[in-house]
DNA sequence: ATATCTGAACCGAACGATCGGTACATATCT
DNA sequence: AGATATGTACCGATCGTTCGGTTCAGATAT
């Protein structure tokens, strides 16, 4: 049981996640957060001192870590390009279940809590834009170029989730998934 | 001076939007809402018995008078496609100042009310995506590809304010701005 | 003309409920 | 015993909403 270290406390961050993200975080209230990892208040509040804003942080440590894992790790492997990218847009695609589920970071973003996680925020996207960039770089496009195709890549993906919820409709985040590939790798 | 009967309501809505776009639905509080007025708390209520929900209501018909008469308009009218186009996206610029400016539209898709608002927010989204289809098919694109031109270019405005907004840094909208007439009006 | 009535617009105070957060005594484990 | 974890009861502040009451322009009545 070597890294399993993390274990109780990342298991109330991936529920306080469900929370932030169904309501965001001005309306995740205290009663469903703790309704949601079965903790009593106080319980929250031995292991996330800092309060709310606390349990915000950890959701953001835990989803830089599946994003780490799940999404970047996956670009950084060796092998063909093509597939790599196809691991990260599968991980994509199960983690927004298809379009159905929001974005917590575009939530918190769009939010009134947007000043409250700037740094996180910041560092999410960069991350994302970055190892999007160096797959394109490494698939034939120029290091301004492939800055370019990853900066738009997480401009779509974003942009379809908030219009795919407007809409009630999965399809437009489904078109996007297909076209990142196209996007990414270069136009032929 | 026939049609300025809009006048006291429509300025209280523009006001109320504003406290609505950087706050968010759940964020923004009857306190905030009533200084931005300059409205009592229950001023507020005679002209919006329905409570604050009303006041949103109120909002989303301010966004869509404005979308109609800013935006969509322009589209209509006759003349250069390129021209009418750059008209709205100069609109939209200014509206967003430059990027600045967060979406109500998407906050309140991201944020916990969406259940709420989705007959607006549908309504809002696909009539901005028929608009811009129309006027990609005058261009010269089909049907379907005009529809599907005019569903990316509302994705990567959208999903441009939201990385515009994590990154800190008007960049992204700036650079879907000037993407945006070669989007929509076809390749060449 | 002037007194009377009406109703829209407005207000601050107060309501019950819930908010995020704390204190503390009791478990549970080592 | 001593540290870690949890449940209960509670705090003041703020939430969205409602209430009682005032102001004042304009219609109506005499």
């Amino acid at each position: 049981m070597a890294g399993a270290a993390t274990g109780s406390k990342d298991m109330a961050a991936s529920r306080l996640l469900g929370v932030f993200r169904e309501h965001g975080y001005d309306g995740a209230s205290l009663a469903e957060l703790s309704k949601a990892t079965g903790l009593g208040r106080s319980s929250l509040y031995h292991h996330f001192p800092g309060g709310k804003e606390d349990m915000a942080k950890a959701v953001f440590d835990h989803i830089h870590e599946w994003m780490e894992i799940s999404a970047l790790a996956p670009l950084r492997e060796p092998g063909d390009p093509a597939e790599r990218l196809q691991k990260m847009i599968n991980a994509i695609d199960r983690y927004y279940v298809g379009g159905y589920e929001r974005c917590l970071l575009g939530s918190f973003v769009l939010g009134g809590s947007r000043g409250r996680f700037q740094p996180q925020l910041k560092s999410s996207f960069s991350g994302l834009i970055k190892a999007l960039a160096a797959l394109a770089v490494e698939a034939g496009a120029s290091q301004e170029q492939g800055f370019e195709r990853a900066e738009e890549a997480v401009v779509q993906i974003q942009g379809s989730l908030v219009v795919s919820g407007g809409l009630d409709d999965p399809a437009p985040f489904r078109r996007v998934m297909e076209r990142l590939p196209r996007l990414i790798l270069g136009r032929s």
